[in-house]
DNA sequence: TTATTAAAGGATAATAATTATCTTTTAAGC
DNA sequence: GCTTAAAAGATAATTATTATCCTTTAATAA
């Protein structure tokens, strides 16, 4: 989906700013701040820290992006989409998305635990193929 | 399983503050280092937050205690037990944790992405049953 | 278009969380 | 009881994040 309309569906000003930051995670799959950072002084020179702060918790509020947090890794950020797996190798510091569909496992553990899940962090890590063989 | 020997047995020398610190885990479950410093200052009027900072990481390593980082919420410590899920309530702030086995959905992921997978944080979060009512 | 205005951007200070450093104390093995 | 390496405690340093304040800009409506 466009960013532009993105923005616009949840109620927050398009900014140069803004679409290129949404354009780095579509590009990169997870990001996170300081990466943001370094990528985003290539197009905008004067890019300050407390902009992408700012904007990645205005985001995350409108619910446009989530959060993944893992042990021993900063936060990361990815555009929303449906519940799934993000798996991470320790060894070359990857993540990736698996979509293994996990309303099975929510909704059991719903029934389970008689709460009312909303939301998922999911992270498996290990090692990926090509660093086994290392 | 008895405090010393968890700490013998993972090559950790056993002291007066580390029994405290696992005690609490055990009495708690899930407990972050601030709520460790407060409750540890009770035993021990003198603790520092680095001794704290410093079992945490040093119980990490030997894989005695694990992570647990969820969106918007400062990492948690718990005793090390199976892959399990850990339900969140966004309202009262509670973590805790629920027995399903995770074995099949850890198989599924490795099979279907050709990691493999040695550790799992899972965070499910919304409302607990007392909650939902409020 | 242009004028208006609330929101966003940028610079930087302040705060919070974590790690590093150094000295003193203590657990573990002889 | 000694000895010694590791742990504790105090505190400085670093890193991550948020707050503040002033400037600039996107959205809207004349």
């Amino acid at each position: 989906m466009n960013s532009e309309l993105l923005l616009r569906e949840h109620d927050l000003k398009v900014t140069p700013q803004r679409l290129g930051i949404l354009s780095l995670m579509k590009i990169r799959g997870h990001v996170d701040v300081e990466e943001l950072f370094l990528a985003m002084k290539k197009q905008f020179a004067s890019i300050s820290l407390a902009t992408l702060y700012k904007n990645v918790n205005a985001m995350l509020e409108k619910q446009l992006i989530t959060e993944i947090k893992a042990p021993n890794f900063k936060a990361k950020y990815e555009i929303v989409k449906e519940p799934h797996i993000h798996l991470l190798c320790k060894e070359c510091n990857e993540f990736v998305d698996l979509d293994i569909n996990l309303e099975t496992l929510i909704d059991d553990a719903s029934k389970k635990s008689n709460y009312q899940l909303e939301e998922s962090c999911v992270v498996l890590s290990g090692l990926c193929e090509k660093c086994q063989t290392k």
